[in-house]
RNA sequence: GGCGACGUGGCGAAGUGGGAACGCUGCGGUCUGCAAAACCGCCAUGAGUCGGUUCGAUUCCGACCGUCGCCUCCA
């Protein structure tokens, strides 16, 4: 039986197996995503999740699912002001600046924008709630300016990265702490931190987890369908927000945790670790298309190694998808007549293993075998001696298009921009040459073309020049 | 030390208790003035290692080796 007739299934970190996707109340699958810490342009790790979860929203919105997709963005945090006082300049300017970058770069991604990308800053007084809320049900306790979060209080503390919180290694002493693995909601404020807010306990600044209880719940409410973000933010971040959301709130605060693995480069991509790639210079280098599909190549549960070798790889895959394409176009020009049985019905297959593979856990990788199916089915059909009639022609061009833009790569099939008129003349003058059998002047008119950053081909239907 | 993920062809990457998808590369062929693209065909007797369960395991179980993540900020 199709899965495509069940609805779509995700791993959850928490139940540590499939579970069936079932839309809130409203009608809407809710689904919250952690976003980066702003100090600093993003590197290609932090847009994993981005892609992921966008492309996700996609393909739910295709099967017909209304998707409401927040991603938070923290722009609080001690790195922030280290930061901000390395490069002389105030916290909440440099936060906004990276803010601004990072939305600048993953716009580049064309994926659209998450519906609400919210802020620490704009929700200090639920933070601030939410906290006074955690304290009213002892589940917190100011402490020397600060407030801390009393781990013991939470029975459910470690279910999702399946930690009992006596094995976990504790080191820091914190004398101003209860128990070792408490930790803080609230932060008092410190000498040469440049921002701090007002509140019941003294001035400071919100913890790093509390930010995403309270931004998700202000957004979703207490209770919604999928949360997302790296696997590494599995423990404790999740593990706190869980303990946060459910200790006030007493539901369970996602039914699904969903957490893509890591984008490895040497080891996990990360600031800290200074081996990064930058995602503007990486889109700069290879394209968003090319980006897209790497990201999307692998599935989003397994580890992925970033390396020329395989961005490369994946540039030539594309390459392939868009000579499908072109084959379309040449057909278009000079069609058959009507019906080419193996091409429609490879196109009925591949479509259902498409949606079977993304209901699956969200299997990319299988989703573009489906795409492959496709594209030698076009292929054939066109090279083949009966060629298909007009109507299919276009059927399978929109059909190819739709399946694509699940994906995010609709542009690889839609038609070429024109070439340049200077390029169709040179173009024409080596059909000129060939005509005439003129093939060292042919041949040399192509070079020129080439110069122009454009290959000529050959078919039974005239030239075809594409961009290179 | 604890928790967890994973080890498949030259590379990337899937499914599966009984014929090892898909893509890239490579090789042979067709087409072509040439080239490119495409098409046809070929390329893992074996799936980290060693055991076990089974009529039969790459797929289940165990041990070991190795890689990686988390246990501290981290997508």
């Amino acid at each position: 039986m199709s899965t495509t007739e069940q609805g779509p299934y995700l791993y959850s970190t928490l139940s540590r197996q499939l579970e069936p996707l079932t839309p809130g109340p409203d009608g809407f699958v809710r689904m919250y995503v952690c976003g980066p810490t702003v100090y600093g342009p993003i590197h290609v790790g932090n847009a994993r999740p981005f892609v992921v979860f966008s492309v996700l929203k996609r393909y739910l919105n295709r099967r017909g699912y209304a998707v409401r997709f927040v991603s938070n963005v923290t722009d609080i945090n001690d790195k922030i002001y280290v930061a901000a006082a390395r490069e002389g300049v105030r916290s909440d300017e440099l936060a906004a600046r990276y803010l601004n970058e990072y939305v600048r770069d993953t716009d580049r991604l064309e994926l659209g924008r998450p519906d609400i990308e919210p802020t620490v800053t704009d929700h200090m007084p639920e933070i601030i709630e939410f906290i006074a809320r955690l304290i009213e049900k002892g589940l917190a306790y100011p402490s020397h300016g600060d407030v801390y979060y009393r781990v013991e209080q939470f029975p459910g503390y470690g279910k999702l990265s399946g930690r009992r919180t006596d094995e976990l290694r504790v080191t820091e002493p914190g004398e101003a702490k209860e128990h070792p693995l408490d930790f803080a909601l609230w932060k008092g404020h410190k000498p040469g931190e440049d921002t701090f807010w007002e509140s019941p306990w003294g001035n400071g600044r919100p913890g790093w987890h509390i930010e995403c209880s309270a931004m998700a719940q202000a957004a979703l409410g207490p209770s919604f369908e999928i949360h997302g973000g790296g696997i590494d933010l599995a423990f404790p971040h999740h593990e706190n927000e869980i303990a946060q959301s459910e200790g006030v709130n007493g539901v369970p605060m996602a039914s699904i945790w969903a957490h893509n693995e890591m984008l490895e480069l040497g080891g996990k991509m990360s600031k800290s670790e200074g081996n990064i790639v930058l995602l503007r210079d990486a889109l700069d280098r290879w394209g968003r298309d090319v980006l897209v599909a790497f990201f999307l190549r692998t599935h989003y549960r397994s580890k992925l190694p970033y390396g020329d070798a395989t961005l490369e790889d994946t540039a030539r895959q594309l390459d392939t998808i868009r000579n499908a394409a072109l084959a379309l176009d040449r057909a278009e020009s000079a069609p058959g007549e009507g019906i080419h049985r193996e091409l429609a019905d490879t196109l009925v297959s591949a479509r259902n293993d498409f949606f079977d593979a993304l209901d699956d856990d969200f299997h990319t990788p299988r989703a573009f075998a489906s795409l492959f199916e496709v594209v030698h089915a076009i292929n054939r059909a066109v090279e083949g001696e009966y060629r298909p009639g007009r109507a299919q022609l276009q059927a399978t061009r929109s059909e190819f298009v739709a399946l694509l833009d699940v994906v995010g790569l609709s542009g690889l099939a839609t038609p070429q921009e024109r070439a340049p008129r200077e390029v169709i003349a040179l173009a024409k003058a080596r059909e000129d040459a060939r005509a005439a059998r003129d093939f060292a002047r042919a041949d040399g008119l192509r070079d020129e073309i080439a110069a122009l950053g454009f290959d000529v081909r050959d078919t039974p239907e005239g030239p075809q020049v594409t961009p290179r």
